[in-house]
DNA sequence: ATACATGCAAACACTTTGCAGCACA
DNA sequence: TGTGCTGCAAAGTGTTTGCATGTAT
């Protein structure tokens, strides 16, 4: 296995995604840090959450209707996704997955490993919004 | 509302489309259709789709790990990907919305519309070449 | 000193789009 | 006839990669 070193890069990167609490993606990771770092590059952020991810450091999300988005929160949770902005949220369920697998058809063929569930709706900010165009 | 045509193209696309039962990504239906009759474009295939999705006769999924895929399944179900090799199944299970809202935390700000499933696994074809090649 | 990490730009994969010509109704 | 559709190629988007250079250890 390789090793890692600590750069400053490395350092500024993280810190900066550590104070957004968005799940942003790696484009939005990159924007807030090139706003104070110019110096680095789009190509380090995306290997640096890219190498983190797969560390399992942090989570990388495949949300539906979205950029892969980066996530601080380990463990298993769930994700609520704003279908206007594209704001996201973790959502804690519990899913009860052995009733729900033995109720399932379909997948009998399949090996299953992983059962993952999302929510999509509106978020206050743009429900708000919506309203106020209304009226 | 602006009127459709019928078209050559159009009627080859989809019966191309539902003979495969794969819940091909727009890419693969190219694929298919461009080998049978060559002279259909890539953008008139895509555009097909993407436009049937829109009316709501075919439905446009978005999988995690995956290009956007066709299903020509409509109604409420989810779907089995498969890790190894991406094949997609799909899948019925009946999942008390509200019973799981109830439990969740995290989406009360939210105005919550849809909740979706997607299981992961391994198919049974891959199954099979995996036993092999550990034997 | 020597890997590993970075910056840059080019390459990628998938998808969408502008436009001139074509063809359905 | 006239608008909608098609093919082509170009542009878009988000992400990855090759390589020369820089740097942590």
């Amino acid at each position: 296995m390789k090793q890692k070193r600590n750069t400053v890069q490395k350092g500024i990167v993280f810190e900066v995604f550590r104070e957004m609490h968005n799940h942003p993606s790696a484009g939005m990771v990159y924007e807030a840090v090139h706003e104070k770092y110019p110096e680095i590059s789009k190509a380090t952020v995306y290997r640096l959450l890219a190498e983190a991810a797969e560390e399992g450091s942090v989570l990388r999300l495949k949300l539906a209707d979205a950029d892969d988005r980066y996530d601080v929160t380990l463990g298993r949770h769930y994700h609520i996704v704003c279908k206007s902005c594209g704001a996201v949220a973790d959502v804690e369920a519990s899913l009860n997955e052995k009733a729900v697998l033995k109720r399932a058809k379909g997948c009998e063929n399949f090996l299953v490993e992983d059962i993952h569930m999302e929510f999509t709706g509106i978020c206050e900010r743009c429900q708000q919004t919506l309203d106020n165009q209304k009226n």
